[in-house]
DNA sequence: CCAATTGCCTAACAGCTGTTAGTTAGGCAA
DNA sequence: TTGCCTAACTAACAGCTGTTAGGCAATTGG
């Protein structure tokens, strides 16, 4: 038919999906779905192309979702640092642990779908993956020690809280919202206020005794 | 032959897997592999029976895995209200507090695969089967609010937290402890100590002005 | 302008999934 | 003894899974 070169023009362009494509839209379905329930057919119709393709930019399934955790962990950490590193010299533990718990916070709720992805599915994927994504994890859990250890060192911190526990405890109750936060009830900015607040002084009314 | 009188000593006894056994070994391989990777085969074969006879005790997986999820709300909603309604009558806050967060975690990390496994696979079930968990996890949850309402009402909480962030606050992050919890390297018991202080009173040191 | 490379497509594979139907054997009541 | 109920079994189904092989058109480099 003579259709078939003007069909063309309102065609998506040839190398337009790629490698990049097909990442991004496996780390928003992962975030949307879960790990098991999101199957390579899903990944390539998301993405505009058929299932065996994908095969031409990754080895396998595990080659895709490594991709995305290791992206996912990169820009948290990333976000993470700056924010700290961007403050006055003189910053306080309080306005470095606010600047930190921000920072993490707006990177899982507003932007990234990789990051977000990474904390939901890791429990999912198969060990092999997890291994995988060990190392860079890991680095990002330096990265809070080290700040943490800092300020305790400092005599900032109360000296009685483990280190390790405390950035366990920190990261796991941020990662948590990602099970509840609604953008249309508030803002990522707001929440990561009331979660310095908490962490920081508690939830009791103080007394003055 | 004459053995098949004799064999039958050494055998299951008949109905000793049951609706509850294949109950238990659900939540149990939940818990530990996730919801999509836990298939019925694998149910029926942790149980000692086969994957069609699952049908007699079940409709379906969904079934299941609802009945699951359900036992699960309960066992730490009971778990919580009890140690509550334990205290002495005039207890203040943080006593009531520091028992009702010990009871959710210990019913986490102690006591039942049926609360662990809801927490981990939640995300992961169809939108129905979440759906149908919902009336249990309501009543769950308006437990906390009132216990944190009555508390900020007595002036005992600060004013200015909304109960409801809070709640989601507090109970994701005491879930999260289920990702990296190791019994090998401190009791649920001592973790909920330090989750009650930090909630409490904050990790700063506090300045003497 | 030809050749090579890129980026995709089609068709098929073996294996696993939830589910169904029909069967069988033990225990209990009449 | 007869007959029902319970709790399992076997075998098969349609559909989906990750993965592979081979083909083909468009773009790009020489």
């Amino acid at each position: 038919m003579a259709n078939t070169t003007a069909s063309k023009l309102n065609e998506i362009p040839r190398g337009a999906v790629g490698r990049g494509g097909v990442l991004d839209v496996a780390a928003r379905l992962f975030r949307e779905q879960g790990y098991g329930s999101v199957s390579l057919r899903k990944i390539a119709a998301a993405a505009g192309i058929k299932a065996g393709s994908i095969y031409y930019h990754f080895g396998s399934k595990d080659e895709i979702v490594a991709a995305v955790l290791d992206a996912g962990i990169q820009v948290v950490h990333e976000s993470m640092r700056q924010a700290v590193s961007a403050l006055p010299e003189g910053a306080g533990a309080e306005a470095i642990l606010r600047a930190a718990i921000r920072a993490h916070l707006r990177a899982l709720l507003d932007v990234s779908d990789y990051s977000s992805a990474n904390v939901r599915i890791f429990g999912q994927v198969p060990q092999s993956v997890r291994d995988a994504n060990l190392h860079t994890r890991r680095a990002y859990e330096a990265e809070w020690d080290n700040l943490l250890s800092r300020l305790q060192a400092d005599g900032e911190l109360k000296r009685e809280v483990d280190i390790r526990r405390l950035r366990l405890m920190l990261i796991g109750a941020l990662n948590a919202t990602l099970e509840w936060f609604d953008p249309h009830r508030g803002s990522a900015e707001a929440l990561s206020r009331t979660y310095a607040d908490v962490f920081l002084n508690g939830i009791l009314e103080r007394q003055e005794t």
